[in-house]
RNA sequence: GUCCCCAUCGUCUAGAGGCCUAGGACAUCGCCCUUUCAAGGCGACAACACGGGUUCGAAUCCCGUUGGGGAUACCA
């Protein structure tokens, strides 16, 4: 039954621009996506903008650079589903004259009153057909008063049986469904009318989306089948939930795209992240590119059951990102983080260094860029009760300015030399080297954990380690109490 | 209410009737490494929702229960 999917495919992004680009569509367009390249054949964007209260044109432009950033391509498109409203309507026209289609007169209200009649009983309201059992004269008679109407598919007899590459073959009764309606009294598509219509014109061979649309299938498939008699392969994914188990909710923190962006997600990682969000590669695999994951990527390896959106994950995975790659793919996507911070772009060898010394210690960009600014900086802020152990010490300010002496005299200020020279004084003094290095790694990063102390040194510089060394003696000196 | 979908560690998952004493990863907790914080290494904890079948044998197949989710618009 399982047969392996043969290409060349079209699949369909279609997404509508009412807000930022959430991550369960972003997993969406990332299993299109994946599909697509290992089969070959197009990826054709649509922007489903035909409810244009809702829709913004600024949207539609943010979910296109969100795709672009996170690594979808697509290869048609974007198509703007408002542009093809006459072409839907025209289509409807032609189910109307095929007897497919029906006008139907009854007012919002009549039918809302009867649905409330129903759900009174306990009942499912199901529209009664009213409208269908009119003659031509009656039809005739009512649009010459100029009644409105609305146009409502014919349902036909029987079962809505289709097959989904997930759930294996669907079997709707007829009953759940009713006479819907394919054009508003104002004469525009509804939605159901418009995907259909445009799906064929598409030329869409493979619908995979979101599981909130699978009870309306059964609406698409009869559609597909008046209007083309040809009905696409459907394959409906599971949604992305919430660890309250719930649809995906703002109150947890991030689910656009765009916030992942700002927070220093990197592109590689929401991919590979969203991608395994549902689908396993096999072998316990779980890094991989993009390329891998179209390698590997199969529709029958999708998991049917909804999957819990876990941040933990996700950052583990951007710093497994950020930990392993090059400095170059790395810098471009860091970059707006060090501007936002002020840092300066006059020595990027410096500013890789640094980076790359912090690499295991950041699991975002922004974490990242936040550790490159104290190089730069003139002073650092001690705080005194961060600092309260030295403080405590009598003897400490003697020895960091001892300390100070000998860095100022290394010939060559490298890790190997400091490390020396910091040891060789502790020797001295009888004291043991963490004695002087935790104070020193406190005056020259006012920081108590970081990368090893040498390194550390080493990146801030001969001029600043003595400067700050300085600083911090006088801050002991002065916040010391009497 | 009705229709539909789903159900393995807290989370993501492997598992296509014997390979399962249920594997991997995140998280958690130990230990190691170590000047600190991380990273890394090693280890521990931890799951087949429940009840019936089918079968020599079931996490895997069937039915039911329960739980979760979705759909029930002249929204998309």
């Amino acid at each position: 039954m399982k047969t392996a999917l043969q290409g060349p495919v079209r699949v369909r992004f279609a997404p509508s621009p009412t807000g930022f680009l959430h991550v369960g569509g972003a997993r969406t367009a990332i299993y299109n996506d994946l599909l697509r390249q290992n089969l070959g054949g197009s990826f054709i964007l649509r922007i489903e903008d035909t409810d244009k209260a809702r829709s913004d044109e600024a949207m539609t432009r943010q979910i296109q650079s969100a795709l672009t950033w996170i690594g979808v391509e697509w290869d048609e498109g974007p198509f703007l589903q408002s542009e093809r409203l006459p072409r839907h309507r025209e289509r409807a026209e032609e189910l109307l004259a095929a007897g497919k289609a029906y006008r139907c007169f009854c007012t919002p209200e009549l039918i809302e009153t009867q649905r409330e009649e129903a759900q009174r009983k306990g009942e499912t309201f199901r529209y009664p057909r009213t409208c269908a059992a009119l003659t031509a004269g009656e039809t005739e008679t009512r649009l010459a008063g100029g009644v409105p109407y609305a146009v409502r598919f014919r349902l036909p007899e029987g079962n809505i049986r289709f097959h989904d590459l997930l759930r294996g073959e669907m079997d709707f009764p007829q009953d759940a469904l009713d006479d819907f309606i394919l054009l508003r009294s104002d004469g525009s598509p509804t939605y159901h009318m418009s995907v259909v219509v445009d799906d064929i014109d598409m030329g869409i061979t493979h619908v995979i989306r979101g599981d909130d649309h699978l009870s309306n299938t059964p609406k698409h498939v009869p559609l597909f089948l008046a209007l083309a008699d040809r009905v696409p392969v459907f394959a409906h994914l599971p949604l992305i939930l919430g660890p309250d188990r719930k649809r995906l909710s703002k109150r947890i923190g991030s689910t656009s795209v765009e916030e992942f962006r700002n927070e220093g997600i990197l592109a590689q990682a929401l991919y590979n992240f969203l991608a395994l969000l549902g689908w396993a590669p096999g072998e316990d695999r779980e890094l991989l590119s993009r390329r891998e994951m179209i390698e590997l990527f199969t529709i029958e390896g999708l998991n049917a059951s909804a999957a819990v959106f876990d941040r933990e994950k996700l950052l583990w995975m951007n710093q497994q990102y950020i930990l392993s790659l090059p400095f170059a793919e790395l810098a471009p996507q860091l970059a707006p983080f060090l501007a936002e911070l002020g840092v300066p772009t006059g020595d990027p060898a410096r500013v890789e260094a640094i980076v790359d010394l912090y690499r295991p210690r950041a699991k975002t960009l922004r974490e990242l860029a936040e550790a490159v600014p104290s190089f730069f900086a003139e002073s650092l802020p001690y705080d005194a009760e961060a600092c309260a152990k030295f403080l405590a010490d009598p003897a400490l300010p003697g020895y960091l300015e001892a300390l100070a002496a000998r860095f100022a005299a290394v010939p060559s200020f490298d890790v190997p030399s400091l490390d020396a020279a910091l040891r060789t004084l502790a020797e001295e003094l009888e004291v043991k080297a963490a004695a002087l290095i935790h104070p020193a790694r406190m005056a020259v990063s006012a920081a108590t954990g970081g990368p090893p102390l040498f390194d550390l040194i080493a990146l801030v510089g001969r001029e600043a380690t003595a400067r700050r060394l300085g600083d911090f003696v006088r801050f002991l000196r002065q916040a010391r109490p009497a």
